[in-house]
DNA sequence: CGGCAGCCGTACCGTACGTTACGGTTCGGC
DNA sequence: GCCGAACCGTAACGTACGGTACGGCTGCCG
């Protein structure tokens, strides 16, 4: 992880008619993949590339306000942990699993995802620290204090709510993340995906449920 | 891509010479990603770029030759189900999670995944299949023989194996695979795999080790 | 010893694409 | 109505790189 000091919400800074630019840009990028083109890009938004190097000086200041646009528009409602019992707990974990395996198994996060990989280690640009911030982090820090509450409310036993953060993860996604990136056929229902979501959260709650006469040692 | 249709093994098909020339082709993946020039692997490998495209046809043959020539070289033992205990069932589920993390946290792995991830979709070639086969395919094909074996022996329980292996992937991989792509630091040292292997593993029995009085259907 | 096949090194070609430059048009402010 | 700024469309430039051609060297075989 290196900067990401623009934190957040630099969407504000974009006029309507950017907003629109990088939203053809990054259409043609789950389209084309890296293969895009900035004469691509121009043509699909009808402007100049004079225009797209004044606005965003080059090739990967363009992907990255497209990513950053993306990352923007995918804000969620944080869930509220007000009057917490095990059912409104197992129907937030389940709510956040299945969110989760939406987002990764969607068009525009496998496209964004491979591009971020692809430029990762370059040192060119930061996509990836983009991506993982936008995904993988915040996704952590609207988790955690549902886990820290239902800890608080008895509900959950861990130590470390990081590490029991990376156990839901894990079971979550399993390998769905890395096989849709590396090509794989691998339909998701929403069927498909609501079962996933329940499996996951159920198998976390038998690992770190409340469960009287068992230590948190036991994890 | 052109030739690569002997399927896999065609290691044997390689001279000495051609072996070597991958090595170098593979060192300056892993330097330089999917920057490599054809130019910069035949000064890298002293062969000249007229004897590359003899040998691999075009840049996405001599890609593939070399991430199938890497796979090629992780052909490991597999494990073998004698006299299975809960403790060599154990030792067992370890190392395979501490094989799979180091694997997946190596530089060439990683290397040989970014390329693969940014070229899937392409349509080009088949990097994303090659490396998909040879890394979690394998591994299932290699780990669901031991967890059959467990459960014959009354020690695990489980409906299906293809799940309860994701579910041990999951366990194990977690978030590593996905952040080491996009470029997060992430040291692994020796002890904290160690560590992550006996707590996936530990997480695993908990949900599929056979207990008396449980029910396979609360899996 | 002569021929020839394989390969090295290098020069060369064509193209794709990032980047820049420029003429023409629209539009808000004076 | 006039000016300048912003922007569109397109042409032009430079370069990097995939792919090809060729001359020279080495070693094997008859």
């Amino acid at each position: 992880m290196l900067l990401a000091n623009a934190d957040i919400d630099n969407s504000q800074a974009l006029t309507e008619r950017q907003k629109a630019v990088l939203d053809a840009a990054l259409r043609l990028l789950v389209e084309e993949g890296d293969h895009l083109t900035m004469t691509a890009v121009a043509r699909r938004a009808s402007c100049s590339k004079e225009t797209l190097y004044k606005w965003f000086g080059d090739r990967d200041g363009l992907l990255t306000a497209t990513v950053q646009w993306q990352a923007s528009k995918v804000r969620v409602a944080p869930v509220d942990g007000k009057g917490l019992d095990l059912a409104s707990l197992t129907a937030s974990l389940e709510r956040f699993a299945s969110d989760w395996l939406k987002v990764i198994s969607s068009d525009t996060s496998i496209a964004l995802n491979r591009v971020a990989v692809g430029h990762a280690g370059s040192g060119k640009d930061d996509l990836g620290a983009v991506v993982l911030e936008n995904g993988r982090f915040a996704l952590a820090k609207r988790l955690k204090p549902v886990l820290e509450a239902g800890r608080q409310a008895g509900l959950l036993e861990f130590s470390d709510a990081e590490t029991a953060f990376r156990t839901f993860f894990g079971l979550v996604a399993r390998d769905v993340q890395i096989r849709l990136l590396l090509g794989d056929r691998l339909e998701l229902t929403e069927a498909a995906i609501g079962g996933d979501a329940a499996r996951a959260t159920q198998q976390f709650l038998a690992l770190h449920g409340a469960k009287p006469g068992r230590k948190a040692s036991d994890l």
